[in-house]
RNA sequence: UGGGGUGUAGCCAAGCGGUAAGGCACUGGAUUUUGAUUCCAGCAUGCACAGGUUCGAAUCCUGUCACCCCAGCCA
């Protein structure tokens, strides 16, 4: 069974670690870490990153840390250290006991500043923010040092003391590296290695320290504190090597990771900035980080995707260093994928049409037996009462139509599914010509069995009218209507927002054994789509149903190409 | 000539000097009580472009072009 499975998905850092392990760089030891910042939920982007670091730790026989990189307490809070570890662990990853924090190594980053400093690496700088920047020099032109380069070490120590010991206001100075003024790589023009923020309560270390270490000095370090092996990151990051590497190399400590990069994701019609999505919930166009639309992990969830379908999807995504924008059809294969093959079978009528069925004897009613999956008959059977009274979907009928409909016409035949083939005797409309029930009859002979003699050529879906329980049915699409919403520098992406990314169906009729189904349970509603019980939202009145995914519909497309073809004319 | 990267099909992506894997999408056809699923077949004389090296180049060399990232006291 096992080497049925599709190869294994290889990609440039797992050969970087191949390479490592044949030449026994880090002592065949690979120990990875996830590093998120806790400023926002996780998104599918992190997913790929995710799913990278704990997946080469898991196939190397190696760890993976969880590290939230909390340097910047302005933007950083508890509730997203809490959602963040809710969501990888959702996803299916387990980091141990290995949960750490940048802060908690606050004591000995000040320790390598004060080194850096006695090694004439650093030095306390009172230039403004906007003087800082002049003095950075352009892409093209080197940068002047600045006038405080050249402070003696006891000065530095002491102003970097009385920085610590809260003596200076918020901008007044900072810590910066010496390195080159005139470096062609802007990282290393003296960038800054701490900065004083007074006033602000750190989630973990509350009001200890008013001075916070930057990124570019937190990150190596940390890194190197918790004998990481392979420190993989987003392309972004490239220039920063040089910094990550200076920092290790100038600073008494025994362990230098490697540094990798990689490309960030980039998901169709949709967007994966933390900022954007932020805009996305202030702006009030979703309901929050969890919104099913949302490209969060905690939205997907909540959308009803599976752990495993997310994992299979950055399984196909691949690795690479190349900018990538990935179709909408990926993910959603990879949920169809699962659920096709562990969602049970339950038939949902979206916009009710009644049936009447005229054969049948108004004081009766009889149990069908249908499968809840074609080809799994493990997954057990489930009783559909049947009666005089149907509902089908209005999308299944028309008065007449071509050969190529293959659903109910006027005097036409169908089979109900699982149960019988009826044939349309009459239309019933109001006043205003819309039609509002349906007469028909029943064949019998046809339960379980094909009539002799004809051929049916359509299946259908129905509920009996006296059995359905009515739900709310919330049925979403691409929250935009651009593949790159944010593509372009000059237009809001918020001009491309789907107007019709969540209709909501407030009168569908689904059958009676989906009442005891739970919160965050899945199932295919037939001929219909994937849907799942939702689980979160605080506006719930009964049943309510969420669209995962609709089912793959290629009589959607012959009607688009028909429809484009006559309106083309 | 600021620096750092990336170019293989519509979208991803293997490939690492021996004659273009795989997935998604798409197009045919078969089976089907879901217009689903499944199955079968098709889908790059071609690897950004131009030269060169070689018996042989997507892979090596030279040059060109396109696109992305960098001037936070954000990460």
């Amino acid at each position: 069974m096992d080497e049925q499975k599709k190869t294994v998905t290889t990609n440039f850092i797992r050969h970087i670690i191949d390479d490592d392990q044949q030449t026994g760089k880090f002592g065949n030891k690979v120990h990875t870490r996830f590093p998120p910042e806790p400023n926002g939920y996780l998104h599918i982007g992190h997913a790929k990153s995710i799913c990278l670091n704990f997946g080469i730790a898991r196939d190397y026989k190696g760890l993976c840390n969880l590290r939230f990189d909390d340097t910047n307490p302005h933007k950083e809070n508890i509730e997203f250290v809490q959602s963040i570890q809710d969501d990888v662990r959702w996803l299916g990853f387990d980091w141990g006991d290995r949960l750490f924090f940048s802060s908690d190594y606050f004591e000995q980053l000040y320790g390598f500043a004060v080194e850096l400093i006695n090694k004439k690496l650093a030095y306390v700088c009172d230039l403004s923010a906007e003087e800082t920047r002049e003095y950075r020099g352009t892409l093209k032109e080197a940068g002047r040092e600045s006038p405080y380069r050249n402070r003696t070490v006891e000065e530095n120590l002491s102003l970097l003391a009385a920085m610590k010991a809260g003596e200076f206001e918020d901008g007044s100075r900072v810590l910066r590296a010496k390195i080159d003024m005139s470096s062609p790589n802007m990282n290393m023009r003296d960038p800054t290695l701490y900065r004083i923020r007074h006033g602000v309560i750190h989630h973990q270390t509350g009001e200890e320290w008013c001075i916070y270490p930057m990124y570019d000095f937190t990150h190596p370090i940390s890194d190197a504190l918790e004998g990481i092996t392979h420190s993989l990151c987003t392309l972004e990051f490239e220039d920063h090597r040089s910094l990550y590497d200076w920092v290790l190399d100038n600073i008494s400590i025994d362990c230098h990771p490697q540094q990798i990069e990689f490309s960030r994701l980039n998901l169709q019609y949709t967007v994966l900035s933390k900022r954007k999505l932020i805009q996305l919930i202030d702006e009030k166009i979703v309901d929050g980080w969890d919104d099913p639309r949302m490209p969060t992990i905690a939205g997907l969830r909540r959308r009803g995707y599976t752990p495993s379908s997310i994992r299979e999807f950055a399984d196909r995504i691949g690795v690479t260093k190349s900018e990538n924008s990935i179709e909408m059809g990926v993910l959603e294969s990879c949920i169809r994928e699962d659920l096709e093959a562990n969602a049970p079978r339950r038939l949902a009528v979206l916009n009710p049409l009644k049936v009447i069925i005229e054969n049948y004897a108004d004081d009766q009613h009889e149990d069908l037996n249908a499968p809840n999956h074609p080809k799994d008959e493990e997954m057990g059977r489930r009783q559909m009462p049947f009666s005089r009274e149907i509902y089908i979907d209005h999308a299944d009928f028309r008065e007449s139509a071509n050969r190529k409909y293959k659903r109910l016409v006027t005097e036409g035949e169908v089979r109900l599914r699982n149960a019988y083939v009826i044939k349309c005797e009459s239309v019933i409309k109001d006043d205003k010509g819309e039609i509002i029930e349906l007469r028909c009859r029943y064949d019998k002979e046809t339960l379980g069995t094909n009539p002799v003699g004809r051929k049916v050529r359509g299946v259908i879906h129905w509920v009996s009218a006296g059995h359905a329980v009515k739900a709310e049915v919330r049925l979403y699409d691409r929250l935009f209507t651009q593949p790159t919403p944010d593509g372009s520098k000059n237009e809001n992406f918020l001009d491309y927002v789907n107007p019709g990314s969540l209709e909501t169906v407030k009168d569908a009729m689904v059958e009676p054994s989906l009442k005891d189904a739970k919160k965050g349970d899945r199932f295919q509603f037939e001929r219909e789509g994937y849907f799942n019980v939702e689980s979160t939202a605080s506006d719930i009145d009964g049943l309510v149903f969420n669209r995962i995914v609709t089912l793959r519909d290629s009589w959607a497309k012959i009607e688009q190409r028909a429809s484009s073809n006559t309106s083309n004319k």
